[in-house]
DNA sequence: TTACTAAAGCAAATATAATTGCTTTACGAC
DNA sequence: GTCGTAAAGCAATTATATTTGCTTTAGTAA
């Protein structure tokens, strides 16, 4: 299995390769090779495949680590427009917008095939949830009414997933709609 | 890729054999066997493996078809309790019972690391939507004010397998929070 | 700088997977 | 029954994947 981090020697040579390790695999994945094996890697990072045998148990490994590293990576912006509402409907869309891109498909679908230890490990829906948390705080400073956390991820966030996943369309409207569900909560 | 039906002989061997592969599949997955292969799978069925090679392209696919026939299997009865609140919990509960079963679970995640198409064509979904229909159905002939199917899709199922993919936390508790959640909408 | 050593590269050896041509079995149509 | 054929079994071959011992490279600490 073996992790990323805590390498006795992360100055330099080392660094550089598994960074090349880890884009070849990105750049495999984001073209949607098939049968993606550590030869396949190996050559395209310009790398000794032997030191992918020796890092990694088998490719699969591999492959959800960089997973979990490309969907932890933060980025997304908190829509901060001074209304839950569309704060909320912002906030869909750009997750709409982040998780429909196929590659972006990919890397979810090669976590969640993942072993319970590897997916519980990857923070995508902690990062989510204090996301939605900063939403509702703002919110109440507001002193607006407001869903809960918990309903807001699992009445917006884990629909939109669950599509995704499932090979089920999603789009800007499906989003609109989880907004409007979770607001008729509240009310 | 080839399919389960269709064959030109489905009469004997063939069919005896495909069973007992699917049976063996169906063994190891519920082992938790990590690396699954033709050899590991022909063994166990007591099968030769150049029929697999011949058979499928390669593990994954037929792994994917087993999963989806497993999946897609009727069953479940759809409760009826003379109250759209108590079927909606029996029916959460029930749901929640058998994703949450270990190979079941193993069984949805290979399912849905697999490739759109296979994904699509599975009826998991469907038949949760029939399900579903059936139940507001009975709601409506009852005069009682129902959310829409989408919604208990959207709200009850999607997030209980949105937890089980996402090894989250899944029980009783919270598939009944869930219930009461789409409930709110309709008031 | 220098010495030490973790980690990468290389190449040969081994093991396992996948393919292929041919033989055998046993459905299914007659 | 008997015949034709689809699909399974077998075995030899080929191709890939994986392991291993040794060599080389280059961070890091002194």
């Amino acid at each position: 299995m073996s992790s990323v981090a805590a390498s006795t020697r992360p100055g330099g040579r080392s660094a550089r390769v598994l960074n090349a390790i880890y884009t070849a695999v990105g750049e495999l994945v984001g073209e949607g090779t098939e049968r993606i094996t550590f030869s396949l890697i190996a050559e395209r990072a310009g790398v000794n495949p032997t030191t992918l045998y020796r890092r990694w148990d088998d490719v699969d490994a591999l492959l959800e680590e960089v997973a979990v590293a490309a969907l932890t990576r933060e980025g997304d912006p908190i829509p901060d427009t001074g209304a839950l509402e569309t704060d909320l409907t912002e906030w869909a869309l750009i997750i709409t917008e982040d998780i429909t891109r196929p590659h972006r498909t990919r890397y979810l679908r090669a976590m969640v095939a993942a072993r319970d230890e590897i997916v519980s490990s990857c923070s995508v829906m902690e990062r989510r949830r204090e996301q939605a948390a900063e939403m509702v705080r703002r919110a109440s400073g507001r002193g607006q009414e407001a869903p809960t956390v918990g309903q807001i991820l699992d009445h917006i966030v884990a629909p939109l997933y669950h599509h995704v996943v499932f090979a089920l369309p999603v789009d800007e409207d499906y989003a609109r709609l989880l907004v409007r569900d979770v607001l008729l909560m509240v009310r």
